[in-house]
DNA sequence: TTAACTGGAAAA
DNA sequence: TTTCCAGTTAAC
C-alpha cells in the first residue's frame, strides 16, 4: 500500500539519481509545463493599464447567467480584447467562450479572474448587433447566448487568416434605371428618392404578378449605396437567394454583396460573414440568420415573402426573421421594405397601424401586365370533357398552354408529387386513405379497383371516413404523370418536371412545359408565358387555422413568376373567397379580412400570445410561477408533442392585448430565469408561434 | 474548480 | 448555544 501511494515528488527525486532516460524527459516535461504556467501567472498578475475590466457574455443558455460578467484584462490582451472579440473565459468549473461587449474602468466584483484568451482578434460582435440581440432576447424571452449563436456563425480558423478581397468601385447609382424598373409601383420613385437622399422611409410592397422582384430589391439596394449607407437582404430559401444573387451582381456589379447561407459550408459561411463584418462590402443578402449580419451604417433592410415559414427560425428562442429586421430598422434608423406577391397579416398590419406605407401596383398596371382568369373544377365539367377525367388538366387550359407555347414556357403547378394517381372523396374531396394503414388509395390502371399505394390492399367497399360518401373522384395526379401527359398531348414540346429532391433552379425562354409541385417552381428566363394552378382544391383540405393564407401565398408566388402580358389560369371554385382575392389580385385585401377574425379571435397580431410547453409537471409549476399581467388569458393546457424520449407533454397558451405585449414577454423571461436558476425542468416558451 | 453557504448533529 | 462536517450552490 504505502509504496503504491507514494507522493509523486518523491519519485521525481527518485529519477534525478537513477531512473531510464524516457522517465527522467517526461520529469522534465512536468518542470517545464510548471514554468509556462508560473509564466503565465506572472503575465496574468499585470493587468491592462487603461480599462482593466472586460464585460464578456459568456455562451451559455441558462437563463439566469445571461448577463455581462466582469472579467480581468491581462496588460498582454489590453489592445486585442476590444468589445466585439470572441474570448475564452474561465467560468465555475469549465472554460466557456464568450464574447467582450465592453471595456470598464472598474468593477463592482472584487478578485476577478483574468480573461484565458483572445480567441482572435476578429470583432464579430458589433455594438449594433450586441443591441440587437438584446432586444431579440427580450421581444421572444430568450436567452442572449442562445441569439448569438444564431446570429454569429462558428468560426473557421483557417478562413480567418485570409484576407477579404477587395471590392471593386461600384457603378455610380442610376436613378432612371432605379424608376423604370419600380415603374407601376406607387408611390415607389418618392421611395427611392427618399432612400436615395439618406431617409429611413418604411414601406409595404405588394408586388404586381410578373415583376421580377428581385431586380426591383437590387435598385432599392443601389439608392441605398448611393446615400452612403449599407442594405441588408433576407429570403426565405436557396432559390430566391440565387435570383437575388444574380440580380444585385447585375446592377451593383461583381463583389459588391455577400451572401450569407448556413447550407454553405463553415468556411463559405465565415467568408461571406467576415467580409461584413470587416466592412469590406456594404450588402449582404441571405437566408434568415442573416437578418443579424453585421452591415455596417445600415440603410435598408429587406424581407421577400415573409409569410414562408423558412423565415421563423427552429432553434430557440425562435425569432422570426422579419421581426427581427423590423426591430433593427427601428434601432438602426434605417429604411424597411416588406415584399412578397401575397401579403401576411403580420405585414398588413405595419400599415394599418402607420408604420410603415403601401406600396401597391397601379391598376393600370395590374390590369395591363397580367390577365388572371378562373376555371372551373365541377364535375359537369369533368363529365364533358373526357380529357379531364384522365390529366385534371380542363380543355380550356389545353388551348391557353397551346397559345402561350408559341412564344415561350408555359408553368403547371401541381400539389402532389410522384406518378400515382390517388383518389378522393367526390363529395367533400376528403383524400381517400386505406382503412388498413392509413395509405393513400390509388388507381392501378383503368378498371382495377383502388388499391392502397403503401400496403397494397385492394379496396373493394370503401366509404370516406370525413363525410360518409362512398363515391370516388377523379384521381389526383402526381407532377409526373401530368408531365408524361403533357409530352403526348403537346408532341414535340420540350417536357421539364421539377419537384423536391429535384428542383429545377431555373429555365430558359424557349417553349417548354414546366411541370413542377408547390414551391419548386423554377424561374423563367423572362417569365413564363402562361402560369396553370392545378388541383387548387387539394391545398384547401387541411384544417389548418392558415389554410387559405398559405395556399394563396403558394399560388400568388407560382403567378407571379408569368412575364407581363402573360397569362394566368387557376382551375378551382370560384365562389371561394380565397380564389377570387388570387384572380383580383388582392392578397392584401384577403389579408385584411384575415386580420380582423384574428382580431376577433384575439390571436396575433393585435394580440402577444404565446406558448409554453413541458412535461405536465413541470408546466403546472411554470404556470404557477408566472406572473402574468391583468387582463392575460391563459389557455389550456392541452396535449402536445411528447419529448424526444417519449414522456407525454402540456402546451398552455397565454395571451394578452398587444399593449401589454412587453409585460407578457418580461414576466415570461423571468420566468425562465428562475427556473433556470433552480435547476427546474426547462419549458419551452414560443413567443407569437408562428402556427399554433 | 472551489469558496461560501446551508443545515443537521454532536459536544458542551 | 457553539462547533464541526458534509453536501449544495454559484460561478466575475
Amino acid at each position: 500500500m504505502a509504496v503504491v501511494s507514494r507522493e509523486p515528488q518523491e519519485a521525481a527525486g527518485a529519477a534525478e539519481l537513477e531512473l531510464p532516460g524516457l522517465v527522467r524527459d517526461r520529469v522534465k516535461e512536468g518542470r517545464a509545463k510548471a514554468a509556462a504556467t508560473r509564466a503565465r501567472k506572472a503575465a496574468e498578475a499585470l493587468i491592462a493599464e487603461v480599462d482593466p475590466v472586460a464585460k464578456v457574455l459568456v455562451d451559455l443558455p441558462m437563463a439566469h447567467l445571461d448577463k455581462p460578467f466582469d472579467y480581468a484584462v491581462p496588460a498582454s490582451m489590453a489592445e486585442e480584447a476590444r468589445p466585439g472579440v470572441r474570448v475564452k473565459v474561465r467560468f465555475g468549473p469549465k472554460d466557456v467562450d464568450g464574447f467582450v461587449v465592453a471595456r470598464a474602468e472598474a468593477s463592482e466584483v472584487a478578485n476577478l479572474q483574468p480573461l484565458k484568451r483572445v480567441v482572435s482578434s476578429e470583432v464579430v460582435l458589433t455594438p449594433q448587433v450586441a443591441a440587437l440581440s438584446d432586444s431579440v432576447a427580450r421581444r421572444y424571452a430568450g436567452a442572449r447566448a442562445d441569439v448569438l449563436r444564431l446570429a454569429i456563425p462558428p468560426r473557421h480558423a483557417s478562413t480567418e487568416k485570409e484576407p477579404s478581397a477587395a471590392v471593386p468601385a461600384a457603378p455610380p447609382f442610376d436613378a432612371a434605371a432605379a424608376a423604370a424598373a419600380w415603374a407601376g409601383h406607387e408611390p415607389a420613385t418618392a421611395f427611392l428618392r427618399h432612400l436615395a437622399s439618406g431617409g429611413a422611409p418604411r414601406a409595404v410592397w405588394h408586388a404586381a404578378a410578373g415583376t421580377d422582384h428581385a431586380d426591383l430589391i437590387a435598385h432599392a439596394t443601389a439608392a441605398t449605396l448611393a446615400s452612403g449607407r449599407g442594405a441588408l437582404v433576407v429570403v426565405p430559401d436557396w432559390k430566391d437567394l440565387a435570383r437575388l444573387d444574380v440580380a444585385m451582381t447585375k446592377v451593383l456589379g461583381e463583389g459588391q454583396h455577400a451572401v450569407l447561407a448556413a447550407d454553405a459550408g463553415p468556411a463559405s459561411r465565415y467568408r461571406e460573414f467576415l467580409r461584413v463584418a470587416r466592412g469590406a462590402v456594404k450588402v449582404a443578402i441571405g437566408t434568415r440568420a442573416a437578418a443579424f449580419a453585421p452591415v455596417r451604417h445600415l440603410g435598408l433592410v429587406v424581407v421577400w415573402d415573409d409569410g414562408d415559414d423558412l423565415l421563423a427560425e427552429q432553434r430557440s428562442p425562435y425569432p422570426h426573421a422579419r421581426d427581427v429586421l423590423l426591430l433593427r430598422a427601428e434601432q438602426e434608423q434605417a429604411a424597411a421594405l416588406v415584399g412578397g406577391f401575397a401579403r401576411t397579416v403580420e405585414a398588413g398590419f405595419l400599415s394599418e397601424t402607420g408604420w410603415a406605407q403601401e406600396i401597391r401596383p397601379s391598376r393600370a398596371l395590374a390590369r395591363q401586365r397580367v390577365s388572371i382568369e378562373i376555371t372551373g373544377d365541377t364535375d359537369f365539367d369533368l363529365e364533358k370533357d373526357p380529357l379531364t377525367r384522365a390529366s385534371r388538366v380542363p380543355r380550356e387550359a389545353h388551348e391557353i398552354i397551346r397559345a402561350a407555347l408559341a412564344t415561350g414556357p408555359v408553368l403547371l403547378q401541381t400539389p402532389r408529387r410522384g406518378y400515382a394517381a390517388s383518389l378522393a372523396c367526390d363529395r367533400c374531396r376528403t383524400p381517400a386513405r386505406c382503412p388498413a394503414c392509413q395509405g393513400p388509395l390509388q388507381l392501378g390502371g383503368p378498371a382495377a379497383p383502388p388499391t392502397c399505394g403503401w400496403c397494397g390492399h385492394v379496396e373493394t367497399a370503401w366509404a370516406c371516413g370525413a363525410c360518409g360518401g362512398f363515391g370516388l373522384r377523379a384521381p389526383i395526379i402526381g407532377e409526373a404523370r401530368t408531365a408524361e401527359e403533357m409530352g403526348r398531348s403537346f408532341a414535340g414540346v420540350r417536357v421539364v418536371t421539377s419537384s423536391a429532391g429535384a428542383v429545377r433552379q431555373t429555365v430558359p425562354g424557349t417553349p417548354a412545359i414546366v411541370v413542377a409541385t408547390i414551391g419548386a417552381e423554377p424561374v423563367a428566363e423572362g417569365g413564363y408565358t402562361a402560369v396553370l394552378l392545378l388541383d387548387t382544391w387539394l391545398l384547401l383540405g387541411r384544417p389548418d387555422l392558415r389554410t387559405d393564407e398559405e395556399a394563396l401565398r403558394r399560388w400568388s408566388n407560382a403567378a407571379g413568376l408569368v412575364r407581363p402580358g402573360g397569362r394566368v389560369l387557376v382551375v378551382g371554385d370560384p365562389a371561394l373567397p380565397v380564389l377570387q382575392a388570387l384572380v383580383r389580385w388582392d392578397q392584401p385585401g384577403f389579408a385584411q379580412r384575415e386580420a380582423s377574425a384574428r382580431q376577433e379571435a384575439h390571436l396575433p397580431p393585435a394580440s402577444r400570445l404565446a406558448t409554453i410547453t413541458g412535461t405536465p409537471g413541470a408546466l403546472d409549476d411554470a404556470l404557477t410561477l408566472l406572473a402574468l399581467p391583468p387582463g392575460a388569458e391563459v389557455l389550456g393546457p392541452a396535449p402536445a408533442e411528447p419529448t424526444s424520449t417519449g414522456d407525454a407533454r402540456l402546451r398552455a397558451v397565454v395571451r394578452v392585448p398587444r399593449s401589454l405585449g412587453v409585460r407578457l414577454t418580461e414576466a415570461l423571461g423571468e420566468l425562465q430565469r428562475v427556473r433556470s436558476a433552480r435547476k427546474l425542468d426547462p419549458v419551452r416558451v414560443q413567443v407569437d408561434p408562428p402556427t399554433l
